[in-house]
DNA sequence: ATTATTAATGCGAACGATTTGCGTTTGCAT
DNA sequence: ATGCAAACGCAAATCGTTCGCATTAATAAT
């Protein structure tokens, strides 16, 4: 059983249908390592063959978001939504302010905060958002 | 010299005017302790007598951010903008998914990290953004 | 104080991202 | 193979925000 199958399996089981435009999402996602926004993953699928409503993309977007497959995320520099694949764990991003290039990193700071904060304030913590924004190297230079 | 002279100076300082839509923008948000959104403020001058139109809402509330009075806030589990009185120092909140409740918290876990981060990635670190999501004690018996 | 200058405002239209209503197509249980 | 509900395509609607332009009002010049 190929990984493909794992997300048809994920569908069912959550009782939506296997359609090819929600596989077309999944595995176009699987080949970005950042998150992207509805219309690139719209016009990356027409791209790619599997034409698809934008209207369509945010639909199976949403499902797939609420099996737990697909994951939003909301930059503040932008208006617009992003998704990922959720593959487990959560990332925090660096960005260029200058440039937009974003760099992905390998640790979160807050796991000992988030539990002491839960405990200070009786709140049950589920999740957190954290981006870190400067200028890369090069556009320092380039300022 | 009051509060609101101090603004007014601000305002001068910068070459902007000062007239009493600005002005009323900046004492409605001293009323708030958290971010409000432009509708909100709109509303808020017009129950307050001050009649201002929206569009005019957004184009104070960027004048105010470029010369700091006011900063604009994004969080992820909405898509608008926010805006709050620029008191100094940054804060982050902590979010009830259940009733929308904000707490706001009074520290940042995170200067050490982002020294380290900034000598790491040779990026220049400017700001960052953390927002933390959870149940409040009276959603977790809701639910 | 009056007038001239030009930034600030109001209004409506435009905008981009996202959502919705509805008729048509398709996956899947029978 | 057939029927039904879920998914889809399409167009229109919505939401937050921005823009163009004519009008108003704050400040500088007289």
């Amino acid at each position: 059983m190929n990984e493909i199958d794992e997300y048809k399996d994920i569908l069912r089981e959550h009782g939506l249908r296997v359609t090819s435009k929600r596989l077309g999402i999944v595995s176009l996602l699987k080949g970005f390592d950042y998150p992207v926004d509805a219309k690139l993953i719209c016009e990356g699928l027409c791209d790619a063959g599997i034409c698809i409503n934008l209207s369509t993309v945010y639909r199976a977007l949403e499902s797939l978001v609420e099996v737990g497959v697909v994951r939003r995320i909301n930059f503040s520099d932008d208006a617009k939504v992003f998704y990922e694949l959720n593959r487990g764990g959560h990332r925090h991003f660096l960005h260029c302010m200058g440039c937009d290039e974003l760099i992905s990193l390998d640790v979160c700071p807050l796991s000992d905060f988030q539990l002491a904060l839960a405990k200070e304030t009786k709140y049950r913590v589920v999740s957190h958002n954290l981006d870190i924004y400067g200028y890369c190297p090069k556009c320092q230079v380039r300022k």
